[in-house]
DNA sequence: TCAAGATTGATGCAGCTGCATCAAGTGCGC
DNA sequence: GCGCACTTGATGCAGCTGCATCAATCTTGA
């Protein structure tokens, strides 16, 4: 098994690197001039919005996100340290506990909503029919294989990215 | 301007940064797991073994990498570390200098190659068709609009890719 | 019931990144 | 020739990531 690629994949490989790379830094950027907090930060606040009571296991969290362990540990670190969640006991296993988003933290996230969905049009959604984006999730879905993700979110959804 | 992406355009956005990072990961742990340096180390020695002579300036480098100026700068460092690279001193232009791929640098180079060519047909070239792979190059290329040699906007800030 | 193993979350350490800044050298305009 | 702006490359610092490992707790199975 030590077939090479195509010219062609490995042009397709190169493009998805240093293109990705660069949208994503370029959406970061606006987003960080604008005064807000990395993208990660967004991610975990939008799901903690999304669970009920607004409140979830790290562990959960971490599945949702796709980061590490320690990562999630950390980041609700940050989180907590800004006022933006707060840990609570969890009764029914003494190991574990719960990460609440706080009323700072439901703003800052809708806050955020706005100016990232500004910044995926630009970066992207002004580059692209919707035609095209359509044919580039279809193209990468099939890369992305074992990620399993639901069909199209919906626009609040706007961004479990990362 | 504030308009809101389209569903497609989002869902492509998740899509780009999910799998990117997914596949660029699956590659990287490939090429560790066979015992190589990151592949920015790749990136480099390549880079160096096709300049005339093997070497070439670090704003050079910086520029064919789209890297920021200090990580070249300790890239290079890394390299000479290791001994696969070494520092010139550079006649024209004292400030400078130019940095040299040794032949540990050529050799690693080469066996990178190899490990790293697989790597790309596993999680790439095996997943899509020439002709899908030249598609996704298409639209990936819109996205990237400003990247493809374009005007290099004065040096240093200009670097924010990876 | 109890020991072995799995799960949950935290943390020390090393390495890498980005930011800001620095020193040295170049070159343009006058 | 001179001064000032720019280029080139290095580095101190803070923050983030990955790895390994830890303590605490839960679960399983004999």
């Amino acid at each position: 098994m030590k077939r090479k690629p195509s010219l062609e994949a490995t042009a397709a490989w190169i493009r998805l690197v240093r293109v990705q790379s660069r949208v994503l830094d370029a959406v970061e950027q606006d987003l960080k001039r604008a005064g807000f907090p990395p993208l990660a930060w967004y991610d975990a606040l939008l799901e903690l919005s999304r669970a009920p009571s607004g409140e979830m296991r790290p562990v959960e969290l971490e599945k949702q996100m796709l980061i590490p362990q320690y990562s999630t540990s950390r980041l609700i670190d940050r989180l907590v340290d800004e006022g933006l969640a707060a840990r609570r006991e969890c009764k029914m296993d003494k190991r574990g506990l719960f990460v609440e988003i706080t009323e700072a933290g439901r703003e800052l996230q809708k806050k955020m909503c706005c100016a990232y969905s500004t910044a995926i049009e630009k970066h992207v959604g002004s580059k692209l029919s919707d035609a095209d984006a359509a044919k580039l999730c279809g193209l990468l879905d099939r890369l992305g294989c074992a990620c399993q993700e639901a069909a199209v979110p919906t626009a609040r959804d706007a961004a479990s990215a990362r």
